[in-house]
DNA sequence: ATCATGTGTTAGATTTTCTAACATGGTTTT
DNA sequence: AAAACCATGTTAGAAAATCTAACACATGAT
């Protein structure tokens, strides 16, 4: 159930490994977390812990930046793709238990072009993936 | 081809994060280290940083010392294990040009068993697994 | 022309990690 | 039994990484 969720957000990495990264600097880092489009964990010394969904998520943020977006309107795409993929999976969910497989393939498809109109970067999980597996 | 080793050996990780994922004390793993069982990148200032590959080997190593063999068995059983791993490899990348998938799967199931036969711990993908993904 | 934004830079404090050394409780070896 | 060895704990002092806060600056909006 959560325990992907909660492995994928485990505050692993110290800011200096997330600059790498994600090529941002720690100001930058910093700032977005100031405006709260991160929360970042933080260590009893105080030092920011980043999860593999913080990481997906700063990719993300530079993305739109690049894309000329400021933090307001980052923050409600943001917010916005939050909750569609929380929609996504609650369908997901419940497809998998009332429909045929084909049917389900349909529907993942249908929501699949339909992210793609909106966002550029998908929904289903972020560019960190090239980094494992 | 190697792009899946190349993450899984980023150095990504500081020790004190290495000490939350496999519950060992920075003595111990720096002693590991002394004795030559992992060899931890550094950053410029010094500093070590672990990869994936770093922590799955310290959990193995961890599991060998529970059952009580010392430095020099682990050093060994770990270079049997790594020469084991790319024999297997190879075979298997022949074995993919050469062999249908029918024959394949059954070579794989032979060396699956046969490496059950000597390690606790599978060649394949350490413990780390159960953190991503 | 002024203001707001996003980022750079700097300073001083704090935390984390480093190496090296000595301490210690179990095992072997003599 | 004493000595030596092994894996780990502990400590000290130095160096690196990160923190917050402040000020600087270029660009674009009003």
């Amino acid at each position: 159930m959560s325990g992907k969720e909660i492995r994928r957000s485990m505050p692993l990495f110290p800011i200096g490994t997330v600059m790498q990264l994600t090529e941002l600097t720690a100001r930058q880092i910093r700032y977005y977390e100031e405006h709260e489009l991160i929360s970042p964990a933080r260590t009893d010394g105080n030092r920011r812990l980043f999860s593999l969904v913080d990481i997906d998520r700063l990719l993300e943020i530079k993305d739109l930046i690049d894309q000329g977006i400021n933090m307001a309107g980052i923050k409600q795409l943001l917010l916005v793709k939050e909750q569609q993929a929380n929609v996504i999976q609650q369908q997901a969910e419940k497809a998998k238990q009332e429909l045929t497989d084909d049917q389900l393939r349909n529907l993942l498809r249908q929501e699949l072009q339909q992210a793609g109109r909106f966002n550029r970067s998908s929904l289903r999980q972020g560019d960190m993936s090239r980094f494992f597996h």
